[in-house]
DNA sequence: GATGAATGAGGGTTCATTCAT
DNA sequence: CATGAATGAACCCTCATTCAT
C-alpha cells in the first residue's frame, strides 16, 4: 500500500525531528539536518509537514497523545485508597514514559522559552495546551487528595506544578553531572514532596 | 576621564542585551536590536566585545557576580541557630535579588539549553561554572542543615537543586496565567520545602 | 478505443492547463494546480506532454489552430464589395473567438514576456509563428482595402498591429475597470478605425 | 557624506533593477542576478529595499514620478488653441520619454499581468494608481478636445486607453520585427487618432 | 498508462561580522 | 572610537521532474 509507506516516511521525519531538535535544539537543528538524520531529502519534509513550525507542532502532538493516554488510563483506574500510593503510581507512570522519551521531555522543556512565536504560531499554540492538559490530569489526582484531606490545601494549585518542577529540575541536574543515564529516584521524590526534608 | 566614558558605554550596552535577551529569547534577539537599545551602532558593540558569544558571557558574568554576593555575603553572617529561619532568609535573599533583576532570571532558564554549543563556546563554557557557584552556596547552608540534623539526608544532594526547581518552575507558572508581576510565595516554598505536601 | 480515452485525457489536461494558466497567471500557475484541475495526478502530464515547456506549447498550438481557422474560412468567401463591411464583419469574427476562449486570450498578451526564454524554448519558438500567422490573416485584408484605395497607405504596415493593439487594451481597460463581462463595441472600434476621433 | 554614498547605492540598485527585470523578465530576474548586475552582495539589495516586492514598487515610483512631471508641466502650460497640435505635442512627449526609458516601458507592460498579486501585494497596489495617474492626465486632453468639438465623444472613454494601446502594440511590433532601435512614427499616429486609415 | 511520493537545484531572505569614513 | 553600509554564508522553502508501484 501507497499510504503504508507515506506514514512509515512520516513517521521517519518525526523521528528525526525529535532526535536532532533535541541534540542541537530547538533554533538550532536545521531543516536539512532532519532530512538528512531521516535519510530523505528536503523536499520531502514539506510533502508532510507545511513548514517547520507544523513540523514541531505535530512531533509534540504525537508525543504528548502518549503521555495523556497512559496518565488519563491510570485516573480511570479506582483508587488504591491510600493517597500516597496513587501518587507513587503517577509519578512513576510519567517518570517512566519520560525516560523512554527522554528526547520528548528535553524538547518539552526547551519550549518553555526561545520560540519566536511570530515564526513557530502552531506550535506557540498547542504548547499551553498540552501544558495544561498535564497540569489536569495532575491536578485531578490532587484534588482528590486535598478532598480527602491527605494534603494541606495551602499551596494546592502549585503542587502539580512543583511536583513537574522537581522531575524537571531533577533530570536536568543528571544530565549536568554527566550521569543522564541514571533514573530518577521517583519514590524519594514523592516522599519529600510529602513530608519535605525536615527531620 | 576617557576611561569612565568607555565604562558607561559597555554597561548600556549589557542593559540593553539583557533587555533584549529577555524579551526577544537568546535566539531571537539580534545585534542590531541589542544596538538599538543601547543607543549606539552595531559596530560599538563589537568594540567593546569580540562578538555575540562575549557579549553574552561577559553579561553573565557581571549579573552573577551580584547574586553570589548577596548570598555569599548571608552565608558569612552568624547563623539564626534555627535552620528554618536561616533557609527561609536566604531563599528570600535570592528572590528578592531574582525579583529585582527578572530578566537575568529569564535568560538564566533560558541558557539551559537551545545554545549551539559550537557557535557559542565562552557562554557554554561559563555557564556551568555560573551554576555550580549558585549551587555551591546554597548547598552550604544545606549542609549544615544536615549536619544539625535539621534535614533528612536521603536526597540531600538534590536539595539545591529542588529548591531552585521549584522557585523556577512557580516563576514560570506565573508568566504561564498571566500573573507575572506576583511575588512567589516563598515562606510557604518554603515551608513546604521542610515539611511537605501532607496534611 | 484506447487511443480515444487517450486523447480525452489530453484534451481534459489542456483544459486545466488553459484555466490555471489564465487564473494564475504562465509563471505561477504551477504543474500541481494544473494536474488538480485537470483530476489527474502530475505523473499523468508528463506521460502526455514531455514537460512544462511543451504542454504550454501544445496549448498554444490547439487553440490558434481555431482562431486560424475562423479566419481563413472568412477571407475564402468573397468580399462584401465594401471594405468597412468586410473589415467589421473579421473583426467580430476575430471578437468573437476572442470573446468564446477569453482565458486564451489573456494567455495570448501574457505570452508577450515573462517567458524565461531559455527555460521555454518550444513555446518561445512557437509564439511568434502564431502572431505572424494572425498578423498575415489581417494583412490580407488590409491589402486589399489599400489596394482598392480604401485605407490610405501611410502606416499600412502597422494597420494589423493597431487593430490587434486596441482590441488588447480596450479588453484589459474593461478587465481594469471591473466590467470584464462586457463585450467589446466593436463596431465602433471599426469606425474609429477607419475614421478616427476628429469630430 | 555618508547618505551622498548611500543614495548612490540605491539608485544603482534602481538601475540594476530596471535593467534585470527588462532584459530577464519580471518573473525571472533574480534578486542575486540583480545584486550582481549592480555590482553589491545580496545583502544590500536587503539594506535599501525590504524585499523583492518593495525593490520593484520602489523602482515604478520612482520612474513614474518623471513620467507624470512631465505630462504636468505640459498640461499646466497653455493650449496652442489647435487640438491636435497639443496632442501631437503631448504624445511625443510621452514617447520621447519610453524613448529614454524604454527598459521601464518594458517593465511597466509587463506589470499587465503574471505578478502573482499574494507575492507581490506593494507592486500590485500601486501599479493601477500608476496607472491611473498616467490615464488621468491624457484623459485631461482629450476631454479638452471633446469638449471644444474637437473630438466625437463615441468612444472618449476608451480614447487615453487607445492611444496607450497603439503606443505600446507599436513598439513591441518593432521588437519582434527586430527593429527595436527604430522610433516611433508618432506623428503618423496622432494623424491616424484623429483621422483614422480610411483615404 | 496512471499514480503521487521523493528529489534537489535554485530562489528569497536574514544577520553576525567587517571596515572605510 | 563611533558609525552604519556592505558582506555573504547559511537558512527556509518551492516546484518541475522522475520513477517505483
Amino acid at each position: 500500500m501507497r499510504s503504508r509507506q507515506r506514514e512509515a516516511t512520516a513517521a521517519a521525519i518525526l523521528d528525526a525531528a525529535e532526535e536532532e531538535f533535541a541534540k542541537r535544539g530547538l533554533n538550532t537543528a536545521t531543516m536539512n539536518d532532519i532530512a538528512a538524520a531521516a535519510g530523505v531529502a528536503v523536499g520531502t519534509l514539506y510533502n508532510h509537514f507545511k513548514d517547520r513550525d507544523a513540523l514541531l507542532a505535530a512531533l509534540l502532538q504525537e508525543r504528548r497523545a502518549g503521555l495523556i493516554a497512559v496518565m488519563e488510563e491510570f485516573l480511570e483506574q479506582p483508587s488504591s485508597g491510600d493517597f500516597a500510593t496513587d501518587l507513587r503510581a503517577l509519578v512513576n507512570l510519567m517518570g517512566g514514559y519520560f525516560e523512554k522519551n527522554r528526547r520528548f521531555h528535553m524538547i518539552l522543556h526547551q519550549l518553555e522559552f526561545g520560540l519566536n512565536t511570530a515564526a513557530y504560531p502552531e506550535t506557540a499554540a498547542c504548547t499551553p495546551k498540552m501544558k495544561a492538559e498535564m497540569h489536569l490530569r495532575l491536578d485531578k489526582l490532587i484534588k482528590r487528595g486535598v478532598k480527602m484531606k491527605a494534603l494541606r490545601p495551602e499551596l494546592a494549585e502549585y503542587y502539580p506544578t512543583l511536583l513537574l518542577g522537581m522531575m524537571r529540575s531533577m533530570r536536568f541536574r543528571l544530565v549536568e553531572l554527566g550521569r543522564s543515564d541514571e533514573r530518577l529516584p521517583l519514590d524519594e521524590v514523592v516522599h519529600f514532596f510529602m513530608h519535605g526534608a525536615a527531620a
